[in-house]
DNA sequence: CTTGACCCTGTAGTGGCTACAGGGTCCATG
DNA sequence: CATGGACCCTGTAGCCACTACAGGGTCAAG
């Protein structure tokens, strides 16, 4: 049987690529459980820690909020309830996505046009400036 | 000729459709000029302002940040001066925005897969929390 | 025993606002 | 002339999700 060494946080922060502040920034919000603490008082983490900060990173590159992460650890705890409720966040957060994905293309499709009017005068027949100063 | 009579901070927000204590943020961070007072004290703005802040209200529509607007703003003021430096400002902010929907497409991607993959079973068996959760 | 890598707490800063609290001003109505 | 309500003032704190110190303590190798 493999008996884990416990990892301190610097070595924590190795294995699932975070930053060593942002590991006690999650403790601090609650995201984190409270770990033990060495003599020196250094923190020391265990496989749960390290499942649980992974979770985290996993859901957070997906752009998930702490408290969509937040919730989706409370869902993750009850093994029996329905996984309904968790399909209802990662639904709304794609929403959310897809409303993002859209305004941006937006601003790309003004941006560009906008770009491709530049005639490289001087400012004071700039169409971008013009474009952005009041009417008249 | 016409008279301009002088806007407070509110007829000034409502005019832009920018909130009053936006306007007042704009002028302590050094966008916006400071106003004159009134006899009791309120800040008195005239035509000047009001072409500021629209060109400030726009360029933060199409998602210029505060620090380029300033560029931005630096730049319409000479007006002799090439306004290739505009165009590069505005060529940087559409790079990002096209790498902004480039992430966001690939998070959509993934997501869009995962919430697929939902049967609304119970969280036991939940393909979302599994793909979240770390490998075994 | 010293060095240097690591760790601790606490605080402040980022961007771009937003939201108070606790007051002052202005003007129309009674 | 008093009152009420809309407006304005300053200053501070909060939002999100970190990031970056400052000023110290701990630990292990040489």
């Amino acid at each position: 049987m493999v008996v884990e060494k416990p990892l301190n946080i610097g070595a924590l922060a190795r294995v699932t690529g975070t930053k060593v502040e942002t590991i006690r920034w999650y403790e601090r919000v609650g995201l984190l459980p409270v770990p033990a603490r060495s003599a020196g008082n250094y923190r020391t983490y265990g496989e749960p820690h390290l499942g649980r900060l992974s979770f985290i990173r996993r859901a957070r590159d997906l752009g998930f909020s702490l408290e969509q992460i937040r919730a989706l650890l409370d869902l993750a705890e009850d093994r029996e309830r329905s996984c309904d409720a968790v399909d209802v966040i990662a639904r709304e957060h794609l929403d959310e996505v897809d409303r993002k994905i859209a305004d941006l293309q937006a601003l790309q499709r003004e941006l560009a046009s906008l770009i491709g009017q530049c005639r490289h005068g001087n400012v004071a027949e700039c169409r971008i400036i013009e474009a952005l100063a009041p009417p008249k």
